[in-house]
DNA sequence: TTTAGCACTTATTAAGTGTGAGTGCTAACA
DNA sequence: TGTTAGCACTCACACTTAATAAGTGCTAAA
């Protein structure tokens, strides 16, 4: 069992490896703990600490670190968040301010302010309700064979995609596929969308059209592009001030992934928890790119709209407590302002 | 005036040095030159070239590199381009295959195919007639308040934009306002229509709506967004090998450079030239720290639809004959993938 | 004009040397 | 029993030194 001192001293080693990044040895512990005790009795202590796991050596007669056991207890037991500044809650709140035309705007500008305020890189997903359903598709005509194919869903968002119609298919036969989508699809959950677009759907235009591939395929397209989840990432440029230059390849890596619009994200951020907020910490992680560093997921609710996610990505070393009260506060503002915006639809 | 001799030299500095990335040394020199002289001998022509400020030393005793002024003289005058390989060729022509919807899903490829094909950068610029015109407005309505707005113009590029409408403005004035639009507007070159959206559409519109600032604020949007030129790059993390780590800041200047959608991009690839393709080297590149980098410039044509660009960024020491043949190839086709993208609504 | 030969320069690498920060342990002390 | 002073020990880091290898310029002869 650990002493209260003890706890002491894993707290400000901590502290100060945030601080200056570097391994903290018994004398300038001595110096800032609450408790006066001599070098010798804060080693005693720290040889304890050592043996629970919870912080390393970097080599035999170095200062310590802490260990991912470390911050994770620390994470667990010990930290104590700190309220956003006053300054920071302004800053947030001048930088959402302004008119928004797209759920989107909104999305991809919480990830920049995100990035801006911390220096560390933000990744940013718009609300998800459980199920969104599709609320309207449109077909618009632009000249030549090409056609523009509008989708909007329950939770706000508008995917749009450009097509060239094959010759051969006719206006009228079109206007009522359009028809049958909307009497047929309009208001269900998108995953029976997809499912009755498979089964279904097709019968029914047989009627009008003698193929409709070419338009299902069209619709189909979009609906894919609706309901795979759009991620934002600010700050991109910041992985190389943390992860620094010695390690390139995680760099390259890590800048990949985020770049890519794989699945990888939301593999990363997991399944929405019932916490808040949650950090993820070493092997918690799961690309093992990311195993020296940390990521804190925030949650946020906008009611009917669904729930949205905001994560900080940054070094294992983070001053934790400073980083946890703005994120909460942040996914506070962003909620409200995402409340506001969608008064225009309700 | 240098011998024959010297230019041999000089070429095969600069072959090996494009080879190794390591300064050159008269003994390798020896061994591969087709002329059969001693060492001395081609330390004294590298003296002449080095007088010539042509080859340069890194330290007082080290080999020798090409300078900037010997690859620009090497450009100009040594250059023997290598036609582009059956196997490159064929990569190409195979990465072109599948069908686009968009015409700038066929630019964003094209920088995907260059950049992979050369583990360089590649910047990809559309096709761009000397006046595009708009060929077309469309004003969806997508519920709530929501409206979509699409413009069309002469060169095939779709922009659109999602809006929320104010409260208080009504459907039949917007379709009077549109049609306003498509009958004064549509076929007028671009930089005529926001002349006139300035001048004389408000007073037209003025008969309809009490107030048209609303309405003219979206179109002159989607206008905004239509005459900015979209760019598309490829292989931005292969900057991290050709920059290679020691210089973090560059690295970090010119990713952002790169991502940041300001005029940076335009300046640097500067205004098309008459010339098929361009090398520009060292001080020739605008934002400075570009300075030890090397851009290739192509610009291709696609008839009445314009001419496009595409650029290669990568080190001074780039194996040019290689590279500028390939370029040559796929300038060329991707000219005939975008004709016969065209030829769609011709 | 070309070549061999030689003195000279410099980067790179390895090995050796202090120095400083930090540790563990022991023995004395409260 | 917990705390402290003292001391020997370890290791990274910065610095010096020496050896090596690659390359140059210059001179004198062919």
């Amino acid at each position: 069992m650990l002493t209260k001192r003890q706890l002491l001293v894993l707290k400000e080693i901590i502290r100060q490896s945030t601080e200056t990044g570097q391994p903290v040895g018994s004398k300038s512990l001595m110096a800032r703990l609450p408790v006066h005790v001599s070098s010798a009795t804060i080693r005693n202590d720290m040889a304890a600490l050592e043996d629970a796991g919870l912080i390393l050596k970097t080599h035999s007669s170095s200062g310590r670190v802490p260990s991912t056991k470390g911050y994770r207890f620390y994470l667990d037991h010990l930290i104590e968040p700190t309220a956003a500044s006053p300054m920071d809650l302004a800053t947030i709140q001048q930088a959402f301010g302004g008119t928004y035309h797209e759920l989107d705007d909104i999305v991809a500008q919480s990830a920049r302010i995100l990035s801006n305020l911390t220096n560390y890189t933000a990744i940013s997903l718009g609300p998800e309700v459980a199920s969104v359903s599709l609320t309207g598709f449109r077909l618009v005509p632009l000249g030549g064979q090409q056609v523009m194919a509008i989708l909007v869903t329950s939770n706000g968002a508008v995917r749009n995609q450009l097509f060239t119609l094959p010759a051969n298919v006719d206006s009228s036969a079109i206007e009522k596929a359009i028809r049958i989508v909307n009497d047929k699809l309009v208001g269900l959950p998108l995953n029976e969308v997809a499912k009755k677009v498979q089964s279904e759907v097709p019968e029914l235009m047989m009627h009008y059209m003698t193929t409709p591939d070419g338009f299902l395929n069209i619709f189909g397209d979009v609906l894919k592009q609706a309901a795979s989840e759009r991620f934002y990432v600010g700050g991109r440029l910041n992985l190389m001030d943390f992860i620094g230059t010695d390690d390139m390849n995680q760099l390259k890596s890590v800048l990949s992934m985020i770049d890519a619009d794989t699945g990888d994200i939301n593999q990363l951020l997991g399944p929405v928890g019932n916490v808040p907020i949650e950090v993820k910490l070493g092997d918690e992680l799961t690309p093992d790119t990311l195993k020296n560093l940390s990521l804190i997921i925030a949650n946020y609710d906008v009611g009917a709209h669904g729930t949205g996610t905001i994560a900080l990505l940054g070094p294992s070393a983070m001053p934790y407590s400073r980083m946890i009260g703005l994120l909460d506060a942040f996914r506070s503002e962003l909620a409200k302002r995402l409340t506001s915006y969608y008064k225009n639809f309700d």
